[in-house]
DNA sequence: GGAAATTACCTGTCCGAACAAGTAAATCAC
DNA sequence: GTGATTTACTTGTTCGGACAGGTAATTTCC
């Protein structure tokens, strides 16, 4: 991992604020600055979720899966999919992993024979304060130093941005074909 | 804590859509708000660059590397896995793909053995403009609606997580072994 | 000069993610 | 009821990403 050290944001240019920035922004990356600081601040906390789940012998995405469950019960896999705004064919490994490593076991739906019941087993649970300790503390890392309101307002502005794209991807797919 | 959540995210609901586009935030992940928000706010950004580079033939992360040797030249793998703080063996393929793509070339280093010069091909320089561009519209459309300050306002709060979770990452590779 | 550690790169393996394509079952339309 | 469509799920392929391990060249230190 070995995240770089702290040394000089090559300052991209908005008014004002000259602070140091954290990270190699390498001018190569100056053209889209809130792009590029999304596609960092993800690929760090992938990697640190990632490093917190590793201990509990879990992979990035697959303590989603384990959560929806532990809360809503037995699902089917098309249910988690769109819980988790997912893909049916990432589901269908995620759940068979989740089934070899026997967290997870599967029965087939009484009423459609297409579908199965994706149930949690009796020992995951051992693994649900820990999961979720893991997402708590993944919470406090990136929130440190960070007020209630702060907090509030990094949550707003994060969810700014996702609207942004969830209504630009509308935007392109309702302009080919109309749903 | 930092457990503000505030109304379960909900309550954007664009007016007059008679679908429920938004995103799903299924209590399941009201545990870390923020954490949750920054998954989904990269897997749509990630979903979204790749739906446009795909239209250049390039796949999410390959751009960088071609925007790092456009505006550097050419580079060992070595200073392109530091230049995005990347992995060696990810880098290997990755610039393989690029060469058999006829992107990249590679050069023997004159002076180590080991290494060798990573060099943008001639056709790739065509991609130049269109790389730049479609960085461009990504932030756009991230951005979309914002004004300077909120730009910058949340680039700070990007940084600002981000900065956390270097500082966590460091904390904990510096507890283990001092660097 | 020579052993030991470091560096640069490659390969294998596993994972999530996305796309394409296919199968089987359920539902809809007529 | 029959045919068309939709839904649920699977498999194959390709990609980035991470880890483990391996080779060769380079540097360090004695």
């Amino acid at each position: 991992m070995a995240q770089s050290t702290p040394e000089g944001g090559s300052g991209w240019g908005p008014p004002g604020a000259g602070q140091e920035v954290t990270v190699p922004v390498p001018a190569a990356a100056g053209s889209g600055p809130i792009s590029h600081a999304i596609f960092r601040l993800a690929r760090l906390h992938r990697m640190f979720a990632g490093q917190l789940l590793r201990r509990i012998g879990l992979h990035p995405g697959q303590e989603l899966v384990m959560m929806h469950l532990w809360e809503l019960g037995p699902q089917r896999q098309a249910d988690l999919v769109r819980l988790m705004d997912s893909d049916a064919a990432t589901m269908t490994r995620t759940v068979r992993r989740l089934e070899q490593a026997g967290f997870v076991r599967r029965r087939p739906s009484p009423t459609d024979k297409r579908a199965s019941l994706i149930e949690p087993t009796a020992a995951s649970h051992a693994l649900r304060r820990e999961v979720e300790q893991v997402w708590s503390q993944l919470e406090d890392l990136s929130t440190a130093g960070l007020s209630d309101d702060e907090c509030t307002a990094a949550l707003r502005t994060l969810e700014r941005l996702e609207r942004n794209l969830v209504q630009a991807a509308a935007d392109s797919t309702g302009a080919n074909r109309e749903r």
